[in-house]
DNA sequence: AAAAACTTTCAATTATTTTTGAAAGTTTGA
DNA sequence: TCAAACTTTCAAAAATAATTGAAAGTTTTT
C-alpha cells in the first residue's frame, strides 16, 4: 500500500470508529489527520484534504479543542492558525475518559441518584425499580471512580495497570 | 418524585446516554425499561410504554438480543414472547465490552496494522505516519487485551480490579 | 388444513444530525 | 484608521439515521 492510500484509509477508519462511539465523523477524521501529521496543519489544508467546508472545519476544530485533544500552534511568520493533536496516547485517552465522565457519566449518575430516591410507593414494582437503579448507580459510580484512580498513574498508565492486573 | 415519573426519567436518561455512545436511543430505552422491570415484558407492553411501533420494537429487541444483553422468556400459558434484560451488571458490562471489541475495535486494529505497513515511501511524512499508526496499534491492542484480562475475573470483576489498583 | 395469533421485514416516510456557505466578527499590518 | 486576511456563526440545505405500518412470514391452535 502507498502512503496516500494508507493515510486515507486510516482517516476513514478512524472516522468510522468515532461515529460508532457517538463522535461526529468529521471531527474524528480531523483528529486522525492531525495525529499522523508531523507538522502543524492549517485549516485550509484540513479543508483540502478532507474536502469539507470552512464552517465544518472551524466548528469541529473548536470541538476537538474543547475535548482538550487538539491545540493551536503558531508558525512563525504565518498569520493564520495551525493545529496539532495531542500525540501522547496516555494523555489522549485520559483526556477523553475524563471529558466523557464529566459530560455524560456524571450527569447520568445524578439522575440515577434522584430516581432511586422515589418516594412513597410501596408496590413490588417500585421496590424493584429502586433496587435496580441503586445497583446501577453503585456500579457506574465505581467504574467512574476507576477512571480517576487509573489516570492518576499518568505516564504509561496502561502499562502500569496491566502490571497490577497480571500480578 | 413518584414512581411513574421516576421510571420515565430513568428511561429517558438511559436513552440519551446510549445515544451519546452511539447506541440507538430506542434500543437503550427498551433496555432501560427491561432493566427495571421485575417481570418479563411483552412486545405489546414495550410499544405501549415507549409509544413506538411494532416494527421498531421488534428490530430493537433483536438488536439487544444480538448484543447478548436481552433474552426471550416464555411465560406459561402465554403464546406471545416476553423479554428480560441481563440484570447482572458485571455480566452486562462484560457482554457490552466484548461485543464492542469484536465489532468495532478488532476491525480497526486490523486496519491499523495494514496501514502501518505502508511500503516504499521514505519521506519524513511517511515515516512519521508509520510511527504514529504503530504506536496507536500498540496502545489500542493493549487496551483491548485488558478487556479480556479483566473480564476473566467474572464475578465482581469491577470490585476485584479496584482491589488490585488500590493495593 | 385452515385460521388465528403473533413476529419479522422492508420500502416509504419522518426525524435528527451534519454540512454548507455567506454574512458577521476579529485580528493584523500597512 | 482602514482594509486585507483570516475565523466564527448560524439559518438553510443536504445527508444520514430512525421509524412506521402494512404485507409477508411463522407458529400454534382448533
Amino acid at each position: 500500500m502507498q502512503f496516500d492510500e494508507a493515510k486515507n484509509k486510516f482517516v476513514q477508519t478512524w472516522g468510522a470508529l468515532g461515529s460508532q462511539w457517538g463522535i461526529n465523523k468529521t471531527m474524528a477524521q480531523i483528529h486522525a489527520l492531525l495525529m499522523v501529521s508531523k507538522e502543524p496543519v492549517s485549516m485550509e489544508d484540513i479543508m483540502q484534504e478532507l474536502q469539507i467546508s470552512r464552517g465544518n472545519a472551524s466548528m469541529n476544530l473548536r470541538g476537538l479543542m474543547d475535548w482538550g485533544i487538539v491545540y493551536k500552534a503558531n508558525k512563525t511568520g504565518e498569520r493564520r492558525e495551525f493545529f496539532v493533536a495531542e500525540k501522547d496516547l496516555d494523555e489522549l485517552a485520559t483526556k477523553i475518559a475524563k471529558e466523557r465522565s464529566k459530560r455524560e457519566i456524571k450527569p447520568a449518575l445524578k439522575v440515577l441518584k434522584e430516581v432511586s430516591a422515589v418516594e412513597g410507593d410501596n408496590s413490588a414494582d417500585a421496590k424493584h425499580f429502586v433496587e435496580q437503579t441503586k445497583k446501577l448507580h453503585d456500579f457506574v459510580s465505581r467504574a467512574d471512580e476507576m477512571i480517576d484512580k487509573v489516570t492518576e498513574y499518568k505516564d504509561n498508565w496502561l502499562g502500569k495497570l496491566m502490571m497490577k492486573i497480571l500480578k
